[in-house]
DNA sequence: CTGTTAGCGCTTTCAA
DNA sequence: TTGAAAGCGCTAACAG
C-alpha cells in the first residue's frame, strides 16, 4: 500500500470519525495504555504542577494519565487503588512510602511497574523518583541558624501516614540538635494543610509564652497564612519574626513579604517519574533518581532583632 | 448458595487478592464505568476543589473519574479528548461551552452522556449544570457603583477560546453602561490566571495615566496578585483602590486584606454534575441546573477616597 | 507484505 | 438456581 493510498484511508477513518475501542485493545494486547497517579490531594496547586507536565510527557508516547486521589483518607486510597488497578493502568506512580502492604503484592503479582515519587531514602529497595525531605528541611533551618536564630517553632502538616512530613521535621530537629537546641513537642504544630490552618497555628505560636524569632514552616501554605496572619497581628516580617516556607509555590514568589522557602523539582520529578516508567515499560534500564533542593532566600527572614517582641 | 458461605468465597477472593480485569468487563458489557473530565489545567485551586467531590460523589456509585487536562490548549484538548472516548468513558464532564464540533458528533454517535459545568445560558440546547458569569460578574461591578465607584479597570482571563472569561467581561460592561460608564479597551488587561500576572496587570494599569478607583478581576488569582502589589507599591488597599476577586478560593478569605470576591458554588456544582451524569447512566430523568452565585464583602473594597491618589 | 484465525477475561443469554 | 456457550472489538501469531 502506497503512502497516498495510506494516507487516503486515515482521512477516511478520520472523517467517519472512528474512535479504537480500547478496551477491546487492551484485552487483546494486556496494555492498557494508562498510567495510574494516586495523590493525596488535587486541593493543592503543588500536585497540579508535577500532574501537567507528567501527562504531558505520557502523552507524548501515546500513554493516558489517570488520576485518582485519596484525600488523605486510608480507606480512600485503598479503594482508588483497586480500581486503578482494575481499570488496567500499566504503570502507576505513588506519592511518599507510606502505602499499605496488599499494594505491592498486587503491583508485583501483575507485574505492574511502579515508582514512588516526592521522597527519597537511600536504602529503599522498592524506586524512587525524588528528594530528600530531610535535608530539605535542614537547609531552612540550617540557614535561619546561620543568621544567628536560637528559638524556634515549626508548623508541620499531619505526621500520621505521611513520610514526607515526619522527614521535614526530623531533618529540622536533627540541625537543631547539632547546635545544642532542642525542638520542643509544644513547639511543633501539626495541621492539614491549609492556608487559614498556617494562620491560626501562627497565632497559637505567637500569643504563647517565650515566643520564637523564627518559624519554619513544612508548606508554603502554613506560611502564607502565617504571614497574612502576622500582618493581622501587627507582627512585622521579617524584623520581628522570621519565616521559612517549603515547595515555592507561585504564592510563594508573589506574596508580600516574598518568602523564603525550600525549592521542590516538581517539574522534574515529573519529567523523570515518566520517564522511570516508559522505561520500564518497553523494558529497557530505568533508574530511580535523587533531585536536589534548593533553598530560596527571599523577603520573609532576616537576623532576629535584640528586643524581643 | 447461603449467606455463609458466600462469605467464604468473597474472603477467599480477597486473601488471593483477585482484581476483575476492567478492559474484559468493559468489552462484554459496554460499560466501562469511569467518567471522563476534560479540564483547562490542573494547576489552579479551583479545580482541583471542583475534581475531590465529583470523585467522592462518583465514586460511591462504583465509577471512576479519569481526569484529563488540556493546558488551554486546543489540540491538547482535542487528543486527551479522543483519549477518553478510546479509554471508552460511559460519560464525560466538559468546562465551558466553546468546544470542537466534531466533539459532540462522537459523543452523539456513541451516545456518550455529556455536561458542560462552570457555565449557564438560558436558550442553550446542550446540557449545563454551572452558574451564570455574566450576572456574576455583574454582581461585583454593581456593588461597587453602589458605594461611589466611577473609575474602573478590569484584569481579565484571556477572553479566547474562554466563554466564561468573555461572559463575565460582558456583564462588567454591561452593567457599567447602564450607569452611563464605558470600560474602555484600555482598561481591560487580558492575562493567564496566574497571581504574578495580576500583579503585574495591576502596576499596568496603576501606572497609566487616570489610574481607576476599583480594579475588577475575573479570578481570586489576579485580584490576590494585585493586592500584593498594590502593598509593594504602597498603594493602600481598600484606601486608595478597591479591589474585587472572583471565585471564592481560600487564598481570598486568608489574604490581608481579606478579598471581596465572587463565591462559585464548585463543591455543589460537583454534586449536581454526578448525580446528572448518574442519571443518565442509569436512564433516569437528568435535568441541569443553574446555580446561584453570591457576592462575599471582605476588606478589599471600601468606597472610593476624594483624593485622587 | 497481506489475510486469516484464535482468543484476551469477562457478561449475557439461553438451556438445563 | 446454576452451568454452558457465545461473543464483545480488537491484537498477535501464523500461514499464505
Amino acid at each position: 500500500v502506497r503512502a497516498a493510498r495510506r494516507e487516503r484511508i486515515r482521512d477516511a477513518i478520520n472523517e467517519l470519525g472512528y474512535v479504537p475501542h480500547g478496551a477491546a485493545r487492551a484485552l487483546a494486547s494486556r496494555k492498557s495504555r494508562m498510567i495510574g497517579a494516586l495523590f493525596p490531594t488535587l486541593d493543592n496547586v503543588l500536585f497540579g504542577s508535577f500532574l501537567g507536565p507528567l501527562q504531558q510527557h505520557l502523552g507524548a508516547q501515546g500513554y493516558t494519565l489517570v488520576i485518582a486521589s485519596s484525600e488523605y483518607d486510608h480507606e480512600v486510597e485503598y479503594s482508588q487503588f483497586i480500581n486503578l488497578v482494575t481499570n488496567g493502568v500499566d504503570g502507576i506512580v505513588l506519592v511518599g512510602m507510606e502505602h499499605n502492604e496488599r499494594y505491592y503484592e498486587i503491583l508485583n503479582r501483575k507485574q505492574i511497574p511502579y515508582v514512588h515519587t516526592w521522597t527519597w531514602k537511600e536504602e529503599s529497595k522498592s524506586p524512587l523518583v525524588g528528594f530528600c525531605n530531610k535535608s530539605a528541611s535542614k537547609l531552612a533551618a540550617k540557614y535561619l541558624l546561620d543568621i544567628g536564630h536560637t528559638r524556634f517553632a515549626m508548623i508541620s502538616g499531619i505526621l500520621e501516614g505521611n513520610d514526607r512530613a515526619k522527614e521535614r521535621l526530623k531533618g529540622v530537629k536533627e540541625i537543631l540538635a547539632e547546635h545544642n537546641i532542642v525542638l520542643q513537642d509544644h513547639a511543633v504544630i501539626q495541621r492539614p494543610f491549609e492556608l487559614s490552618q498556617g494562620a491560626s497555628a501562627f497565632r497559637d505560636i505567637m500569643t504563647g509564652k517565650n515566643p520564637p524569632t523564627a518559624v519554619i514552616c513544612g508548606s508554603d501554605l502554613f506560611a502564607c497564612g502565617a504571614i497574612f496572619e502576622a500582618n493581622r497581628m501587627g507582627i512585622r516580617i521579617p524584623e520581628d519574626v522570621s519565616i521559612t516556607g517549603f515547595d515555592d509555590t507561585e504564592l510563594a514568589s508573589s506574596i508580600s513579604p516574598t518568602l523564603t522557602t525550600i525549592r521542590t523539582p516538581r517539574v522534574e520529578m515529573a519529567e523523570l517519574t515518566a520517564h522511570y516508567l516508559l522505561n520500564r515499560l518497553n523494558n529497557a534500564k530505568a533508574s530511580q533518581k535523587k533531585l536536589d533542593v534548593e533553598l530560596i532566600v527571599r523577603e520573609s527572614t532576616a537576623p532576629p532583632s535584640n528586643r524581643a517582641i
